[in-house]
DNA sequence: TTTAATTTTTAGATAAGTCTAAAAATAAGA
DNA sequence: TCTTATTTTTAGACTTATCTAAAAATTAAA
């Protein structure tokens, strides 16, 4: 069994190395779990003598396929949780992720598969990131933001790339929810922020916002 | 905030102090944690700081108000999970303690309170042990079992007070689940063993089952 | 290709929770 | 009451996860 900084370390592993090709530094995984480099190189070790990373020093890590699929479950885990709160315990979306983080480390394939089959086999937790499959299958959606849409475009709103509540609350608040659709009226050019229509009503984002918010056209 | 250890060692001096009138003892706290009496005289001395515990040097130990609190909390959480994965999650009432462990120490009053709107506010937990309220009231039911019935006399059962795996699967395999009515044919005086009635079927059962299994009658 | 800046690793310390073995206090028995 | 037996506490050690400060390796710049 793994404590729950281990698997949150894999966890961390696991999503910066989306975004990397070669091995993950460990400056960065510091950097994602608010914690030191000095401290990640010790894990790192404990987790490469536990076959989870494969790692040579000074030349980054990466997950083991043993590692991958740790952390693929967790992420798992923490996804059907949030399903759960948000569609049966009546949380807000900006609400569930503290939680989650807790409830992931829960570790019971049993619990997970009937919490999977309660929730009707979700595809999507409530930010729309995937939900892995039982076999650790991830279809993540493709990278396209709101602030790629030319002036006059439509778009469907499938996710966010930025989960801080401040942001999810804003963005309620404006009724750019999963699903709501978009259309760009105007863009402008100095600042990139965007005139929009949501529900028949205009709203002004800005660049920033825009470009955390995942759509499909 | 507490650790999950802390939490396991207030839960357990609760535990113990419903059957002690005066201070609980370090072997017994030992005993139900499965650990050393010197790591519990070390645990001691910190809740103690932390004003949890009221705590005189071989005097025994017993919770404060706030530790009190806590404790019922934990409790109210756990007893809690344990009828969501029996009622939504299709476990059986042997399948659920381990779980619940682990689920309890989830603190969050708001998921708490949700669970419980969820689950319709139950009284009983899957083994029949009663949910504290809110406020912490916990309403036990008499200790009156099986084994203090006579001859003829009738009972239903409303709980347990074991809670083996083994025992509660004996138990659910002769159909003595909660709500089950039982009528009393013959005791040997021998063994105290019993020849009862439930569902329109005899069984015999040891006195080391009836004495815990809590009746009503 | 040296030198300088940055990143990563090591060394040594600290805190939490646990253990064994031994000492101290309390309880039980003669 | 005095002597054992039992219980509880203390002393000292170990493990995990963390930190700061310093050394080593890599990368970038001149
Ligand atoms: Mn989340
Ligand atoms: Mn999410
Ligand atoms: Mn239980
Ligand atoms: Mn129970």
């Amino acid at each position: 069994m793994l404590t729950f900084t281990e698997e949150n370390y894999l966890k961390a592993i696991f999503k910066l190395s989306s975004k990397k090709i070669d091995g993950v530094s460990t400056n960065s995984i510091a950097e994602e779990l608010s914690t030191k480099a000095s401290s990640v190189t010790d894990m790192i070790k404990k987790l490469s003598d536990k076959k989870l990373v494969k790692y040579k020093k000074y030349q980054g890590v990466s997950l083991t396929k043993k590692g991958k699929q740790i952390a693929v479950s967790i992420v798992r885990n923490h996804r059907l949780w949030e399903v759960f709160l948000v569609e049966k315990l009546n949380f807000k979306w900006d609400e569930v992720h503290d939680l989650a983080e807790d409830l992931e480390h829960i570790n019971s394939e049993k619990l997970t598969d009937q919490l999977d089959a309660f929730l009707e086999f979700p595809k999507y937790d409530p930010h729309g990131d995937p939900i892995p499959d039982k076999d650790g299958n991830v279809y993540n959606h493709k990278d396209e933001t709101l602030a790629d849409l030319q002036k006059g475009e439509k778009g469907i709103v499938v996710g966010v790339k930025e989960h801080s509540k401040s942001y999810l609350k804003y963005l309620e608040s404006i009724n750019l929810v999963l699903g709501a659709e978009i259309k760009i009226n105007d863009i402008v050019e100095f600042d990139n922020s965007m005139s929009i229509s949501v529900n028949k009503k205009t709203v002004n984002i800005s660049h920033q916002a825009s470009k955390n918010l995942i759509i499909k056209k």
